[in-house]
DNA sequence: TTCGCCTGTGAAAAGGCTGTGACCCGTCCC
DNA sequence: GGGACGGGTCACAGCCTTTTCACAGGCGAA
């Protein structure tokens, strides 16, 4: 099954709205020709990525296609359409989902929202309302994340390139693998902040993750092994034990000098504060 | 003026869920005491802060209420409605912001949308409803920047950061555990207030404190050895006998100072940053 | 002041979390 | 078909954190 997407007539450069920098990527999952006819032709001219499914498809499917925002006719979903919502709302919690249904009770919309969705609009609508709320769900979940564009970001010896999807140190690749590549890219930006494995995956993966789950540990260290690899004397990636992970490039110095310190475990007076140096005080 | 909220009945200690850990801050701008009276009622069962005003009033007001959302009738605001809504929008970017007027046609709905409005309900609307489109907005624009946008805390020498799960005395970290840290932000955000030790164990812990459990005053003491040497000059926890905590910034001035320690900086007194939390402190 | 409870403290035991290497699986290319 | 490669799972060892426990010291009431 070709996840394929059909993009609009992407005006060129200048075309799209002031802020979506990068077009939305939505899919409709409804089966009123009519409806889906007219909407889409909006989507198409505001140059959005749009796929429509006549049925419910399996989460993994969704997944894979990498979606900022869903609109789903709760009609088409059948009788499980509660639990199918609410396993959509949990799963990918960075995806917009917007319930777009006929004639619906306040308990109904009400038990949607609670559910998760981010919107419920009842047909017929207007597609233009319809694309104006699908517009106000993506740009609050885009918020915070937006940090997109800026050229190469350095830190340490390293240096990162999104457009190249790669991170070099002194010009040489590190060949990192895709998910390693986001996995840093992720850290990168929100340098200084720790980030719970939960939000890292969310963010990374794009869906919730398993209880359970140890992918994040594993790609970390995966590119431990390459930073320190290319890069020995820097150390880049922090973990803060029961929370998750932080990014911040700090010299390896001091490793084994112990200069004439009593081996004693609780830190005096001595120079702990090497854990975060003033890159907190410059921010 | 008194920018006070009322507060309502916080539901039982069976009842907060792991996410909403506290209550929303929510703004009503409406002239309608009907209908305000309404959904005041269901506001105060849910335990929500809120606040009622029957006209628009200036932004800086807004802003010194920290809210999460607001709900705002475009009548209300008069002529100007459309340039208040959208300078509300842009300057409070963290702020959800819901339209709930009478009757409008698809192209105000739209323009209200795209000045950045996160939804548009149309009275007469069930006031469940609208408190379900409150949670689902500001469900949305929690994730990501909730630890980002408050600001670090700063108590005497103290400085607490959520976003780094960790505290810092002139820049440098105190090495809190988690559990440490979460005792910590506790304590700090609701300031001048005495917990007891029950409530501090449901809300650290999440679940109920069993009968002789002596975790907390085990973490307490923990957290009283990492500030004292880091930060000598001053107290932060004090016990109330037979009670629980309290959290206060205090010189220790009285005691006899460590040999060459000067008394202190100009630290401006524990002035507590958040005047948010004396409002709710029955104090 | 004495007595009974409450709190502070140190250390050891228990429990949970992370680092790590090996292995499996699906895909792509030769 | 076979091999290389990326991605993901699993089990184990080691370490850190949390919890428990016993005892000492403090506080308040009679």
């Amino acid at each position: 099954m070709s996840l394929a997407m059909h993009a609009g007539a992407r005006g060129g450069p200048g075309a799209p709205g002031p802020e979506q920098a990068s077009p939305v990527r939505l899919a409709l999952i409804d089966s009123d020709s009519g409806f889906v006819h007219v909407v889409t032709r909006r989507l198409q001219s505001r140059g959005w990525h749009h796929r429509v499914l006549a049925s419910p498809v399996p989460l993994d499917a969704l997944i894979s296609m990498r979606l900022n925002a869903v609109v789903v006719d709760l009609a088409v979903l059948g009788p499980d359409g509660w639990s199918y919502l609410e396993r959509l709302c949990s799963s990918l919690p960075g995806l917009g989902v917007l319930v777009c249904t006929g004639q619906s009770t306040v308990a109904q919309r009400v038990r949607g929202l609670r559910l998760g969705a981010d919107d419920w609009i009842t047909k017929p609508c207007h597609p233009e309302e319809l694309i104006a709320r699908v517009e106000a769900v993506t740009r609050r979940r885009r918020r915070g994340e937006a940090r997109t564009e800026t050229g190469p970001l350095v830190a340490g010896e390293l240096e990162i390139r999104a457009d190249q999807f790669q991170a070099f140190v002194a010009g040489s690749s590190l060949d990192l693998t895709r998910r390693e590549f986001e996995l840093l890219h992720l850290l990168s930006t929100t340098e200084g902040q720790v980030l719970e494995r939960e939000r890292i995956y969310e963010r990374v993966w794009g869906y919730a993750m398993a209880h359970g789950d140890r992918s994040v540990d594993v790609f970390v260290r995966k590119l431990r092994q390459k930073l320190e690899r290319r890069s020995p004397g820097w150390r880049y990636i922090h973990t803060h034990f029961g929370i998750g992970y932080r990014f911040a490039a700090q010299p390896a110095d001091g490793e084994s000098q112990a200069p004439g310190a009593e081996p004693e475990h609780e830190e005096e007076g001595g120079a702990p504060a090497a854990d975060f140096p003033s890159e907190l005080a410059a921010r």
